[in-house]
DNA sequence: CTCTTGCATTTTGTATACAATATGCCAAGC
DNA sequence: GCTTGGCATATTGTATACAAAATGCAAGAG
């Protein structure tokens, strides 16, 4: 499970074909709730149905898409109570990264968590929204990556892309942004102190607020939430 | 997700051969790291290669097999570490379900939990070790239920069934057993006090603790960790 | 006019044939 | 004697043909 020891082939038409699918699921051009045509996805991919059917598999294990018996597979449409579920899920699996990045964070990944911070703050200085969420991002997995727990890691990733999957980047406003911001400081120097205690709780308030913003924004009849903040 | 909106067809023959699976791995009949010919399984299961390389993928997705590319697919082998790790995310999810629970428990739940309790004093009292660990599973079910996150409930099974592969039972030695008992007693007292900080803090400390047991018995050459749930 | 029923079409599910890759053995060279 | 190269065999990966099931439409009955 740590990387080393473990060859995980990233090369093999299933998993590229999957890798494909996720794409397209996590940035928008397969809407939630997209019914998904085999043959005609087929030509898209230039794959043949057999291996797109395994990689339907594993993205329908990831939670990402849902299989019909006899129906086929459509994009899964996530409802405001698994937002709220995932979201609480996700605030414990990250106060957990805290807890245990605590006992092995070095005083370089903190310089280099400081770095990023920084560069958090600029984007944040000049309202570069996009730059934002990918270093916001950054950190989160930096975090996810010094607590050096990879069964975490594999949960957590699992998790996020499918909340990643409603794409509620955007109607972010600015007291909620500098908030964020702030937080993230807090974050740190939590970790910094090697306060365990305080950095899941900042973690799991960090991650309640986001829950709450993303819950509003989905009631909100999803005007806001546009393509808009390209990732990655 | 929850439940009722969800099909979730039981019937698929990929879906039936993955159960099969899942049990022979879970129950022992597949070995950790034993490879998994494809045309045998095919002969056991009564099923052709298609649904199988698809049950395949939903066990991978799981975590109860590891599929390398071109040379097929073998039961995972989990290291000392998976099992640490696992046990610290188990910790982690049990302790939401915990805190979770409490905001929804309702007085027939903890009527419901009590005479689950009362049965597995009543095996504690005569060594019956197999019905311990079944009832003790059905507790631990319950809160999960009674938390109502269906996200946490996916997740738990998954990350449940993956650490069940090892078939860890046995080696439990009396002084464990009966402070396992009493936990579970002051479980439901936290739960019935609706005190989350405290049911969170026991749920965290009793899987740590069964997590030490673990490591412990992998430790010791597994030699005690046979088939037979009834020891002594 | 609406509902039901049956057929045609589309789509998914399974099996199998073929291709590509890995594995093991044997022989030849160093 | 050990290593190395190549061939034979076994096993996995992919494509496709066929079977089964669902969907949509149309025609007839109420």
């Amino acid at each position: 499970m740590d990387g080393s020891s473990f060859p995980i082939a990233r090369s093999s038409l299933p998993e590229a074909a999957a890798e494909r699918l996720r794409t397209l699921i996590i940035e928008g051009g397969l809407q939630p709730g997209a019914k998904l045509n085999e043959r005609e996805l087929c030509e898209r991919l230039g794959v043949s149905r057999t291996p797109l059917r395994e990689a339907f598999r594993m993205l329908a294990a990831d939670g990402l898409l849902v299989q019909l018996p006899n129906r086929g597979a459509q994009v899964v449409a996530l409802s405001p109570d698994d937002v709220r579920d995932g979201f609480e899920v996700m605030a414990a699996l990250e106060g957990l990264a805290g807890e245990l990045a605590v006992a092995r964070v070095t005083d370089a990944d903190i310089a280099d968590l400081r770095a990023l911070q920084a560069e958090m703050e600029a984007a944040h200085a000049r309202y570069d929204l996009p730059a934002y969420y990918r270093i916001n991002r950054a950190i989160h997995d930096r975090l996810n990556a010094i607590a050096g727990n990879a069964v975490l890691g594999q949960t957590y990733r699992t998790l996020n892309a499918r909340l990643h999957a409603l794409r509620f980047r955007s109607n972010l406003n600015r007291a909620k942004w500098d908030q964020a911001v702030a937080e993230h400081r807090s974050m740190i120097a939590a970790l910094a102190a090697r306060d365990g205690a305080a950095l899941r709780d900042l973690l799991i308030r960090h991650l309640r607020a986001k829950q709450q913003a993303v819950l509003a924004t989905m009631n909100n009849q999803d005007s806001e939430i546009l393509e808009g903040g390209n990732e990655e």
